[in-house]
Parts: structure tokens; sequence; C-alpha cells
DNA sequence: ACGTCTGTTCAAGAAAATTTGAACAAACCG
DNA sequence: CGGTTTGTTCAAATTTTCTTGAACAGACGT
């Protein structure tokens, strides 16, 4: 009976008696996706519908945590660009009804393939970038400041393999692959 | 004579020929910092430190990124905590003086261990509290409603399975020890 | 075709964070 | 000491991000 009525939007004063442990669950996976740049929300909704095993209409979803439709629909459709979480449409309803990918690591993968591989690039293109400008600057000085331009060549040459590093890592995390931290320290000695 | 004169705090019009190279290997590393959820300005000083051979002053920084005094003490104190710059004093001068702490393979393990550690550990205990209200609403529960609780106690456990998964793994990586992803995925099976 | 039910988009409002100038404090010099 | 230089803290102001209600659009059943 509870289970049926907690379909409906039902009244504020009759949560079911797991209520309490959804929230709680639903509030530690949202700090970790807020903490790791995604909207708190995200995984929140997430949780929500991976702890239930019936896929959830947002109605229900907002609801459950009390968001407005607008938010709902903003967080769900990231989430779904992400494949964290997929419609499905029941017979006989007209709802959309959304259910949560399980596999958490696939979707570990996806993240890292689209964000933080981009990221990462991003970045080792600026270093490259500020490599080419000391490369002009280089062939305009001379005496102090020509030392200290090959200093800075040095340097930015070493965040470029870094960052190029960081690529690897991220690739071979992507790929299941095994990861050895020794591989990346050797990109850096001292001074 | 222009390395010297960028030490005074110099009219803005005579910069010297490599600012555009360190600028823009600072903002880079700015927008990684930013994404990795420090502030913006701790990438961007922390650049200009690691790209200087000489250890610099808060009016040297502020000069060189355009930046408040109270914003360069606030974010370089915050660097200063995390070890990933050093206050000198050089003989004969009343200003502190900074440097870059150069090594990255050790910063990285330390807010590592510091960060991220704890956040992951929160989520777990997060998720055992979760457990434990449903131990509880269970016993309340009989037929359908028990079968549902049931079946969100698996589901909570596999998600603390997978905060330990991260624990575990951050404690290699902070430990310097390869990782293999082997073991993690092991905690995932479908449905 | 019309009215109803769903979901999305948008712009205004609220909340949170960053930024800054000024006040304060501390160290040093003559 | 008194004055100067240097660094930090604070609260106000700005910017940015989040949130929401309302308008819009699409699909469906009658």
């Amino acid at each position: 009976m509870s289970t049926a009525a907690a379909k409906q939007q039902e009244p504020n004063d009759s949560q079911p008696l797991w209520r309490e442990a959804e929230l709680r669950a639903a509030d530690a996976m949202g700090r970790l996706m807020e903490f790791w740049g995604f909207r708190r929300h995200m995984g929140r909704l997430w949780t929500i519908l991976y702890l239930s095993p019936e896929p959830m209409t947002t109605a229900e979803l907002s609801d459950t945590l009390q968001l407005s439709s607008s938010a709902v629909s903003l967080s769900l459709g990231e989430l779904v660009r992400w494949g964290a979480v997929r419609k499905t449409w029941l017979p006989g309803e007209r709802k959309d009804f959304y259910r949560a990918e399980s596999n958490v690591w696939k979707l570990l993968r996806r993240v890292y393939e689209r964000r933080e591989l981009n990221l990462v690039r991003e970045a080792s293109d600026a270093f490259l970038d500020a490599q080419r400008f000391l490369d002009e600057a280089r062939d305009q000085l001379g005496g102090r400041d020509r030392e200290r331009v090959d200093y800075m060549r040095k340097r930015v040459s070493r965040l470029r393999a870094l960052t190029k590093t960081g690529e690897r890592l991220v690739r071979l995390l992507v790929a299941g692959r095994a990861l050895n931290p020794a591989d990346l320290q050797s990109a850096e000695e001292e001074d």
C-alpha cells in the first residue's frame, strides 16, 4: 500500500520508511558529484533512480527530492546526455520513465573520455602555445634575458610533459588498462 | 635591464617579452586547477612562480597577474598551506619571497591524501548510515515493502563498495603504487 | 480539432562565490 | 618611540551560478 501510494504524488506526511535512507545516500552521491564538477542534483537524481527497482517518472523524482520540475528536467537531461540515465517507456503510460545506468565503471570511463581528456588536451595545447611565444622571444634577446627565457622553456616543456602524461593516464583508464605511477613520475626530476 | 626593471613594479607599458608566454601557461594551469576544485588564482600564481628562476615577492606577483594584493595574499596563503609554494627570505630584504614547489607528483599525492581521501571516506560513511536506516526499516516491514528495502540494501552496499574501492585506489596513488583497474571493476556486476 | 497532460526553455530572482579597498596588525628602521 | 613598509583580515560590492515559475511546445486521447 505504501508502495503504491508512493507512485502517486503523495502528501508530504506519509513518506515511506526508507525515504531517509534514500535521501542520505542521494546526498552523499550529490556531494561527490558536485566535487567532481557536476551539478549536485545530478548525483542525487541518479542515486534515487539507482535505488529504485522500478523506473521512475519526473514527478516522482521531484516529489522525492523536493525539486521543481524544471530543475529535474535540466539535471535529468544532462544525466541522459552523459549516459548515466536512460529513458524508458512503459506500455499504456504517457509519461517518460527513467532508470539509472548501473554500471558505474562504464560511466566513469565515459566521463573521463569526454571531459577530462579534453581538459588535459587543451592545457597541453596552451603550454605548446606558450613555448612558441618563448621561442620567439628567445630570438630577440641575449645575455641574462636569454638565459631566463631558456629556463622558462625548460619549465614549460616540463609542464607540457606533465599534461601529456596525464593524457596517457586517462587513456589507459578509459581503455581499462593498468596504471603504473612509476611511469608517471619519470617525467619529473628535481630542478 | 628589462630583467632588473621587472623587479620593481614597472609601468604597464614595458612588459618583458616573455610575459605573454608566462600568462598563457599560467592561465592554462589556472583552468586545470579551477576544474580540479581550487581557486583559479592558485594555479596562476603557482605557475608564475614555477616559471621564475628567482623567488618572487607578492608585489611582483600582483603586478604580473594584475591582482589586488589581498587576492594574492589569499591564494598564496592557501598554496603555502597545501605545500605548493614555499616562503623564503633573502638576506637584507624585508619582504617575503616565494618559490614554487616543483615536484608536481609530490603535490598531487598530498592533495589526494588530504582532500580526496577525506571526501571518499565521508561518502562511504554516509552510505553506511543509509544502510543502518534501511536495516531499521526492514524490521518494520513485510511483503513487497520488505523486498523493496532488500533491493535498496543491495544497491547501497554496492555504492559503499564503490567508495571503498575508490579509497583503496587513492591510497595506492598516494603510496605511489601501481593501480590495476581490473581490481576496481570487480566491485561491479550488472544488476 | 480541441483540451489535457508532459516536458523543456527562458528570463527574472535568489543564493553563493569571488574580488577588492580599506582597516588593522606586525616587523623593521632610524 | 614614531614612521614606514609589508602582510592579513574583513565586510561591502560585484560577478557568477543556481533556482524557479511561467510561457511555450509536443503528443495524445476524445
